[in-house]
RNA sequence: GGGCUCGUGGCUUAGCUUGGAUAAAGCACCGGCCUUCUAAGCCGGGGAUCGCGGGUUCGAAUCCCGCCGAGUCCGCCA
């Protein structure tokens, strides 16, 4: 209802400014509205219109809320106010009945046209998920969540690297050394990859080998295809799991050798020849394309003739391309030199440039990441502690449930703080790992909005067993000012998943979700529900039935599961 | 050496794109609130020269320049 109330402002404010003889339409900040404490909505269109007309910024607010008309009927706003230099613009009550009604009814905006192709998590099949790539996958999978709540018809992609020297390496190794049995599918080839590639770094005959596989791999070699098969599609069972139980789902597994297979890649190379800038390396066999802008040239083939990383990436971008209007991928920091090389490549080849999410790294205290080395942290084992330490929290508090409950509640409750804590930090900001941070649940974060969560579901309950009904109810009666806060609070919801799908900031939907909670805990402990007299008892279970919708709305885009009881 | 990002109370962060109302939260610390719907909650308190220096502006955490510190990338890994 926020965003509807925004237009509205926007055309009174309009219609303001064309009274007072003030031409607007060459301001470059527009009507400058804002979210404000100090209002329901301000604006500050004052401030740059006191300098084109060179009068103090409180004698033009002024002018204009002078000359500003409420329309009588079926407005949103009560009235405006020139507070000095801004203009102050609050609510009126049918704003807020209308807020309540829009979400009982569950009336979503119109859908988005585009559809929106978004990859990311895609970690290589040589291990487990890391807490660097549980970072790239909470991330995306909010953006994919968010972009859906938009009304965008989004297609979630895992790009699948089955042929780089790691995944030589694993199958190398594979032949060799004995997967570890019941221990999870990607873990066992962790424990292989980190054998092998210490084995290939002793002895350099052992990298012929490889390269050799790798060769096969991508000529086709039936036999080759198949170990390679194998091990990638162990691993990547196990990386799936670890997914689901974060609640992460891709719709699709794109194998980059796909690409290869097909003559995609072939054809991207003979394309970049043709267009592009192509230059040699000084052996006179390795592919190099030169891009505009951008000092490093990009390689595209090795001297050996096989293709890299880059040239089978631009293959698989191209074929994107062409299945969407949008191409969004996640990406890390490290990658941003590349993510504008593949951009400028295809701009060459004509294809629409993908839009990029980076986020910065995750390290740990002793360092950066690395599966090759071990030195990670498994998604796993996190998930472990952290659940093991929500249900240290569950069975504190509530002695009195079964265990099967008491298991569930810690499950959405340490999943759900996992992801809160990754999504909330904004993406270009470092994280150094810390374990006791990590399982710190008592902080102001999921928990705090699943309790607020169960706290409305307790008091609807009880409403249903009581009998109390919510027909006919007066919303006039909700006068409190912790109602009014808690109200306004709901009808922000899809103007933040406009701003958060629009800027492709996962973490303003986290910001929100916080402040929802807290809105609703002061109308909590302010506005008693099942005491009150029944006419204002019917309109306040409207308004916590309400509360429920959003607040559950809310943690759904987070990918958090809200518990009925906690 | 060059590119990009970050640097905000003791700690973790929001705000920076688009400059404007006393710099906003959480954790930790101090004090208060369970005979009314779950205290994973609520109320109050102390604590910040917004890394440092300069510039632009009526006005800078926000824009520009320089410096310092952290991270990351810089042709045949992905």
């Amino acid at each position: 209802m926020f965003l509807e109330l925004e237009k509205e402002v926007e055309q009174v404010l309009r219609e303001a400014l064309e009274k007072a003889s003030y031409e607007y339409k060459e301001l470059e900040a527009g009507l400058d509205l804002e979210e404000s404490e100090h209002a329901d909505i301000a604006s500050r269109v004052a401030f740059s219109l006191a300098r084109a007309y060179k009068q103090p910024p409180e004698i033009v607010a002024a002018d204009i809320v002078n000359h500003l008309e409420i329309p009588a009927e079926h407005t949103l706003i009560s009235n405006a106010v020139a507070a000095g230099p801004y203009i102050n613009f609050y609510v009126n009550e049918f704003f807020l009945h209308k807020t309540l009604q829009r979400i009982k009814e569950g009336i979503e905006p119109a859908k988005k046209k585009d559809k929106i192709i978004i990859e990311h998590t895609s970690a290589n099949p040589d291990g487990p998920l890391h807490i660097g790539h549980l970072r790239n996958a909470i991330i995306g999978d909010v953006l994919v969540r968010v972009l859906k709540r938009a009304g965008y018809d989004v297609e979630t992609h895992f790009y699948v690297n089955d042929m780089g020297k790691q995944i030589g390496i694993v199958v190398w190794g594979a032949e060799r050394i004995a997967l570890t049995e019941n221990k999870k599918a990607d873990h066992a080839i962790a424990d292989v990859y980190i054998a092998a590639n210490r084995m290939v770094e002793e002895n350099s005959a052992f990298l012929k080998d490889v390269e050799s596989l790798m060769r096969k791999y991508e000529a086709g070699d039936e036999v080759v295809t198949k170990k390679y098969e194998t091990v990638v599609k162990k691993c990547l069972s196990g990386i799936q799991a670890s997914l689901n139980r974060l609640n992460i789902l891709h719709d699709l597994f794109v194998w980059e050798s796909e690409f290869v297979r097909e003559g995609a890649v072939e054809e991207v190379i003979e394309e970049l020849k043709q267009k592009g800038n192509i230059k040699f390396d000084s052996s006179g066999s390795a592919l190099l394309v030169q891009l505009e802008g951008i000092d490093k040239e990009l390689v595209i083939q090795r001297t050996d003739g096989t293709s890299l990383y880059t040239a089978r990436d631009l293959a698989y971008h191209r074929w994107k391309s062409n299945r969407c209007d949008r191409v969004i991928d996640v990406f890390g920091k490290d990658h941003e030199l590349v993510s504008q090389q593949l951009a400028k490549a295809l701009q060459i080849l004509g294809v629409k440039v993908p839009e990029f999410v980076i986020f910065e790294f995750v390290s740990l205290p002793t360092g950066s990441l690395s599966t090759r080395a071990g030195r990670y942290i498994s998604a796993d084992e996190l998930m472990e502690k952290i659940e093991a330490r929500a249900y240290n929290e569950v069975n504190k508090r509530r002695r009195d449930l079964n265990e099967d409950k008491k298991r569930e509640i810690a499950r959405k409750v340490g999943i759900g703080a996992l992801r809160y804590d990754m999504v909330k930090v904004s993406p270009d900001k470092h994280i150094v790992f810390d374990f006791k941070d990590a399982l710190d649940i008592e902080k102001k974060g999921a928990p705090f909005i699943q309790y607020s969560h169960a706290r409305a579901c307790s008091i609807l309950r009880a409403a249903e067993e009581q009998g109390f009904s919510m027909e006919d109810y007066e919303p006039t009666l909700l006068k409190e000012n912790s109602e009014k806060e808690l109200i306004k609070k709901l009808s922000k919801f899809w103007y933040i998943v406009e701003e958060a799908s629009s800027e492709l900031k996962p973490h303003l939907v986290a910001k929100y979700a916080r402040e929802l909670a807290e809105s609703f805990n002061l109308f909590y402990k302010d506005c008693p529900v099942l005491n009150a007299n029944e006419e204002l008892r019917k309109a306040r279970l409207v308004l916590v039935e309400c509360a429920k919708i959003v607040l559950s709305d809310t943690l759904d885009v987070l990918g958090i599961e809200a518990p009925e009881e906690m």
